[in-house]
DNA sequence: TGCTGATTGAC
DNA sequence: TCAATCAGC
């Protein structure tokens, strides 16, 4: 028999499209493999809302191999000790992967590699989560971007995507390892019930994103330029965990938008090449995470409270908007986008609680919870990073209401103790009469929105001095 | 992919 | 009185 090539599984838990898939079958029988490694992540380990996500996306994995003839072996530790042992135990002298942008990713690939090569094997990486690897697009000035629009044009620069790599009819492969898991042992699942509520949304796996990406061009792209500022209806795509876990890649969604012919695919794209360019920041700035980029927000003067950020989390700020997509958030570990704006900038600017914490309970809570993006897009918020928002962009949490929830509809489903306000009252219930408020049961505004943008203005105005 | 307050001009 | 416009934060 031959020997066997390791496929390993990372952030691409899918069949179609799958170039480490495609390399690995045409070299000898698979060894498919996915790791549970946490300690590698550190602090960034795989939060709540995407372990459940995890658990239902390796199971659907799972049947996929199983129907074409392959077993996914499940492993738990670091993969930088299992990776070459399983080499060394199988004699497989190949393996193949996903590039991977994160720091402690990057990182752990690179001993791998070395580790391998000192038993005569070889790590292969391929591009397989973006539309193009980070370090192979560069400003005319050959130096990373830093701002969204030129990268945007770059990347359409690059011409259409090649077509996706279609699924194998089978996958080769030789059996599982002789210590692998059983699902229930990477103990994936909340202990809580938190997350019973998730499924009313989402279905993990790679036919659940093949669905949802066709109910989307079939039904709300062609609306998307105009609607998809709107939470209270299905007018965005919710491909995000998908895209996050790897179920389809971005150049199948790229090419699911233009087959749609419809009105909204330029603007659909653009958010597809919004998370492309979190990535490039990422894998240029691997403190992103972490540190603001603009060094200037070194010494804002933050004022961490914990039961400001307490009150956030739980969606008792006095702000139906804000405490709607709080709600969302706990209920279905999602949030739609304007809303995401919209928590953040009042978490960072009305409380004056610093990014990093918004951006730490995101990670915890959200089913897409992805490193660039979440990072990225905190940063932006913030103003401290990359092309972000200047400082005195300050939402006006209930003017966003009003605007994108106009008829009250996202608020009502997820705060049901307004839903007997009037639509003028719903993004103002404290202008309700004092017997209708009493009778609400919803808090009074934790801050008024004059004095927590008066407040956030001279925060920021102290950084120029 | 802001908001606010001042100003202007139509009525 | 109020919508439209615009500068400054």
């Amino acid at each position: 028999m031959p020997d066997p090539v390791i496929l390993w599984f990372r952030q691409d838990l899918r069949l179609a499209d799958n170039p480490a898939l495609v390399a690995a079958i045409l070299e000898g029988p698979v060894l498919p493999v996915y790791i549970l490694d946490d300690e590698a992540a550190g602090r960034w380990a795989t939060g709540g809302a995407g372990r459940w996500w995890l658990h239902h996306s390796l199971a659907s994995l799972t049947r996929d191999l199983e129907a074409r003839g392959a077993s996914l072996t499940l492993l738990r530790g670091r993969a930088e000790t299992l990776i070459p042992a399983l080499a060394q135990s199988t004699g497989a002298k190949q393996v193949h992967a996903g590039r991977l942008v994160e720091p402690f990713a990057r990182e752990r690939d690179s001993r791998i590699a070395e580790a391998l090569g000192a038993i005569g094997a070889t790590l292969t990486l391929h591009t397989s989560s973006l539309l193009t690897e980070p370090h192979r697009i560069r400003s005319a000035h050959g130096t990373p971007f830093v701002v969204y629009s030129p990268f945007s044009r770059a990347i359409f620069a690059l011409g259409e995507p090649d077509a996706a790599l279609p699924v194998p009819d089978r996958v080769p492969a030789v059996p599982p390892a002789s210590d692998s898991l059983p699902l229930e042992a990477l103990e994936l699942l909340p202990k809580r019930d938190w997350a019973d509520a998730f499924p009313e949304l989402w279905t993990p796996g790679e036919a659940g994103a093949a669905k949802r990406i066709e109910r989307f061009t079939t039904k709300a792209l062609s609306q998307y330029g105009a609607d998809r500022n709107a939470p209270g209806g299905e007018t965005t795509s919710g491909m995000s965990p998908h895209l996050r876990w790897g179920e389809i890649s971005p150049r199948q969604l790229w090419h699911a938008a233009r087959a749609a012919g419809a009105e909204g695919q330029d603007t659909y794209l653009k958010e597809i090449i919004w998370r492309e360019f979190s990535y490039h920041l990422l894998w240029h700035r691997p403190e992103l995470p972490e540190v603001p980029l603009r060094a200037e927000f070194a010494r804002f003067p933050w004022q961490p409270d914990a039961k400001l950020l307490h009150a956030w989390q739980r969606g008792e700020t006095g702000f139906p908007i804000v405490d709607a997509g709080m709600r969302q958030l706990w209920k279905h570990g999602w949030l739609h986008n304007r809303v995401r704006m919209i928590v953040a900038s009042f978490l960072i600017k009305h409380l004056l609680q610093p990014w990093q914490d918004g951006s730490a309970w995101f990670w915890d809570t959200l089913v897409d919870a992805d490193l660039a993006s979440n990072s990225a897009s905190w940063q932006w918020v913030a103003g401290s990073g990359a092309d972000a928002a200047p400082y005195f962009r300050v939402f006006n949490p209930i003017l966003q209401g009003e605007k994108f929830d106009t008829d009250g509809r996202y608020v009502r489903a997820y705060l049901p103790e307004l839903a007997s306000l009037p639509d003028n009252l719903i993004h103002r219930p404290w202008e309700a009469p004092a017997e209708v408020r009493a009778a609400l049961r919803y808090p009074a505004p934790i801050i008024s929105h004059e004095e927590g943008r008066d407040r956030a203005l001279a925060a920021f105005a102290s950084l120029k001095e």
